[in-house]
DNA sequence: TCATTTGTTATACTTGTTGTATAACAAATG
DNA sequence: CATTTGTTATACAACAAGTATAACAAATGA
């Protein structure tokens, strides 16, 4: 299974499909080009409403992850238009300052966060290449 | 003024206080003892009703920031019971995952989301102490 | 004693988001 | 010409966010 999506999550479906496929990307498991099952089929797969999926394919083409093409399919689709990463750091940074200012509160160092940081690149790269 | 919000933001205006007072404690404008402003004037002064105030107010006590006693107001309070330092950290672990695997995507090696953390560290203490 | 302050609780309403359910449409393929 | 696949359009239910009012409870101070 390409993905699991925990229903009583906080976090949406439609983000949960989104971050999977991005999760996805990043490990290795998908690559360029590689073809997302069609949206009617992993709606199925997980339970859900064609609708939900589409939501997040659609979040994924918009941020320059995916191409959707009637008829052919959504394919995974890297370097092309899309949000660009000048606007994903500026994003990460304001994720990142609530993280910080929580940390400092509870005397957690920035060494702390950093390892943290390390750890999660190493785990998520570990299969890569 | 303590604190401003933005009606505008995709974030609820009761976690941009919560957050705004996260921020206020972990820069040292805010210190243990301190008094909050009272739920109706914080409320009054922002624009909003009381009720958005009073659950931003009541996480933060959730979550060890403030206590609140009737009739003496919303103190800071830190270092009591409440969520704790392990919790957060499995937190930020979860919401770092994400932001790690688009950063892979993207190219966006764990050199520069390390130096963002050490900015942020930066910009949160600089005037503390 | 009594008005004031401050958090607490309760009810009701509006608006937007999430998710589902159906149906039909449009373009490419075999 | 049927099938596949994304697209569009409604409609509906459930929930979250925010507002609006009102009343309650306990401590303080005049």
């Amino acid at each position: 299974m390409l993905l699991t999506i925990d229903l009583e999550s906080d976090q949406p479906i439609y983000l949960q499909i989104r971050n999977g496929v991005i999760g996805g990307i990043a490990s290795g498991k998908l690559a360029n080009g590689d073809a997302l099952p069609p949206v009617r089929t992993l709606a199925s797969e997980l339970g859900v409403n064609l609708h939900t999926v589409n939501k997040a394919y659609k979040m994924l083409q918009f941020d320059g992850f995916v191409r959707m093409v009637r008829n052919r399919g959504t394919v995974v689709s890297l370097g092309g238009s899309g949000r660009g990463s000048v606007d994903f750091i500026e994003a990460a940074a304001e994720t990142l300052k609530n993280t910080v200012s929580e940390a400092i509160t509870r005397s957690i160092g920035r060494e702390q966060l950093i390892e943290l940081v390390n750890r999660l690149y190493d785990e998520t790269e570990r299969d890569k290449k």
